[in-house]
RNA sequence: GGCCCCGUAGCUCAGUGGAUUAGAGCAGCCGCCUUCUAAGCGGCAGGUCGCAGGUUCGAGCCCUGCCGGGGUCGCCA
């Protein structure tokens, strides 16, 4: 039940009535008013906007917003969930429901529990890729923004009514995993007893290497070491590739993430029983007549050292808003990591999802325009990508940022990191900023069991709900508390204004959850639960200095059983709200 | 130099279908524990929403330019 979309309906359907009174243009279609909770609580419940939009489009000699609002307040006072409708300032409508309306959206939290708040579904299918990191090393804490990030947004998107497919991109094509192989292959001579001093300039040094190199040990002995590497680079390479990838699902896994596809950019072209799906989606873009040989201007900063002007194969990517033409091939005869790209979005296309979101590290944004300007060419504009970028994690420790060099292969992982504080702590730190915005990550902070940590602040306002029907239990040990029974039970009793704040706050849980859903912002969600379990504490408090506000009243059984009903609607919403996020609501915070 | 992101209270940040008097936390000051967890709450103080124009009846939000910070800049991923 979502109270704001009833009062736009009802908005709709007088803006109709106007229309067919003639008085109001009737080729309009009322779909660019907003329905919202005012900033200001004085106001009201809900307000709206739709006459002074609208005002310019009225009949002659009726052209006043505020006479607009009049008519449509007319018209709404008759509706079931409104008490009361006001005119306001240049002509908003200010809307106070009944506290029938407020008492229905509890009702609603609770027979529909963790399905409250969800739109009708639509069964959209959406393609989520997110993480997909480079397959040679441990995660680190960047990576598992994007995890998180991406994860949260699949989980809100599936329950905002869309089938989500959450995807993992394996970046095992390009120079670098051969590179992770030459590294392993240096940790494999290492296992057998040579001695290989440094690592070289070049290779990761990394120590996770060692047990690869002695699983390689284990696995050929001394054959690998008589190959010439052409011949044992492949062998060494899809080894480390597997195991990194073990490794990175493991990380994963420790966050409670889970992917549905793990998709690997070499399948696009070393995949013997499948065609070359890169050549064939520069031959689908050739067809367009988007592909062309030609030169690039140099770039305008420092030249690359290696610079040479030399005619290439493109695609014409500025014909879609990117800002020159994209080369598709390197000089060695291989293809470019975009043309691979390209490849794989063609697969997402082919595999029916025409809405796609990418969650990438801030560091490509230079890659946006041209992997849009891609999809668009691929779908003909009928495919919509969106990519988030999330920014830069710092990590710091009581205020001062902790030291990472990844150089020397000793940087703090996502793993330890996990390990330190929690999967609860880490999902919701990395939610409680948005996307775009640089995350300072506090590993002292993020423990702290006290309001300045918000993941602790919200748990403990779910806590706090489940130590009310702990102590109701102990003051009338047979009430009964199932959700069908509070539901039932008197919530005109539920009528305190500290109680109607819940309640309007509640109330907006369907608004934001269409709204987080529709942005591809899970923070709002977090933000929302952080407001929700402040106004729980507030009302908790208030409870101490006057007892008459308290949940359970020893001397009032029904009263008592209302107030349990409004303390589990909020419960509710804190534990949907959280599984979204997915961090866990604990009974209690000892 | 081009492109992208950011610039809101002393600090860290919310605030996208433009709107009625711009919000929260921290830090500062003043208060609240014999009773549902004070691991919390209330109050005071604090802002030319980077600057300048523009669109609009109305701009923190849209457009342009500038300033400041970050990212990125044929074949890396």
């Amino acid at each position: 039940m979502n109270v704001f979309d009833e009062i736009a309906l009802a908005l709709t359907s007088a803006f109709a009535a106007l229309q067919q009174e003639g008085r109001l243009d009737g080729a309009l279609t009322p779909d660019r008013f907003s329905v919202e909770p005012p900033r200001d609580a004085s106001h009201g419940d809900i307000a709206t906007n739709i006459a002074m939009v609208y005002a310019r489009d009225l009949a002659p000699g009726f052209t006043s917003p505020r006479q607009f609002a009049t008519e449509i307040v007319t018209r709404l006072g008759q509706h079931p969930l409104v008490a009361k409708v006001d005119v306001a300032g240049p002509g908003f409508i200010n809307i106070r429901l009944q506290h029938a309306a407020l008492a229905g959206v509890l009702r609603a939290a609770l027979q529909q529990k963790s399905r409250f708040g969800r739109p009708p579904a639509h069964h959209q299918p959406v393609n989520v890729e997110y993480v997909s990191a480079n397959p040679t090393g441990p995660m680190h804490v960047g990576h598992g923004r994007g995890a998180v990030f991406g994860d949260a947004l699949a989980a809100l998107l599936e329950f905002a009514g869309a089938r989500v497919t959450r995807e993992f991109y394996i970046n095992d094509a390009g120079a670098q995993v051969d590179v992770l192989a030459r590294s392993a292959f240096l940790r494999y001579r290492e296992a057998r007893g040579e001695t290989i001093g440094a690592i070289p300039e070049g290779l990761y040094p990394g120590d996770y290497l060692k047990a690869i190199g002695a699983q390689l040990a284990r696995d050929h002995g001394d054959a690998l070491a008589a190959m010439p590497e052409k011949q044992w680079l492949p062998l060494v390479r899809q080894a480390a590739i597997d195991a990194m990838m073990a490794l990175i699902r493991d990380d994963l896994a420790a966050l409670n993430i889970r992917h549905d596809v793990f998709f690997s950019e070499a399948s696009l072209t070393r995949n013997a029983s499948a065609a070359d799906q890169v050549r064939a989606a520069i031959d689908a873009l050739q067809a367009r007549g988007l592909i062309y040989q030609g030169t690039l201007p140099p770039p305008k900063g420092a030249l690359p050292d290696d610079w040479e002007d030399r005619e290439q194969t493109l695609f014409r990517s500025t014909q879609f808003g990117d800002d020159v033409d994209r080369a598709l091939m390197k000089s060695d005869g291989s293809y470019t990591y975009f043309a691979s790209d390209i490849a794989y979005h063609a697969d997402k296309l082919k595999r029916g999802f025409s809405t796609m979101i990418d969650i990438w590290g801030a560091d490509h944004g230079g890659y946006v325009k041209r992997m849009k300007a891609a999809v668009a060419a691929l779908s003909d504009g009928k495919g919509e990508l969106d990519i988030k970028l999330c920014q830069l994690v710092k990590l710091m420790r009581d205020g001062e940022p902790v030291k990472m060099s990844k150089r020397s292969g000793e940087f703090v992982t996502l793993r330890e990191v996990v390990d330190e504080v929690g999967v609860d702590a880490v999902r919701f730190m990395m939610l409680f900023r948005k996307n775009d915005a640089p995350l300072d990550f506090d590993l002292a902070k993020v423990i702290e069991k006290s309001r300045e940590n918000p993941v602790f602040y919200v748990q403990y306002a779910f806590a706090r709900t489940q130590s009310a029907f702990r102590q109701a239990a102990q003051v009338f040990p047979d009430l009964n508390v199932a959700p069908e029974a509070l539901a039932a039970s008197d919530l005109d009793l539920v009528n305190h204004p500290a109680e109607l704040e819940l309640l309007r706050i509640m109330a907006q849980f369907p608004r934001l959850i269409d709204q987080a859903a529709r942005a591809h912002e899970p923070h709002r969600v977090a933000f929302y639960l952080h407001d929700l379990a402040s106004a729980l504490h507030s009302h908790w408090t208030a409870g101490k200095d006057m007892p008459h506000l308290r949940f359970v009243n020893e001397e009032n059984r029904q009263l008592t059983q209302s107030r349990l009903a409004l303390v589990a609607g909020v419960a509710e919403i804190l534990r949907t709200g959280l599984a979204l996020l997915g961090v866990g609501a604990p009974d209690e915070m000892r």
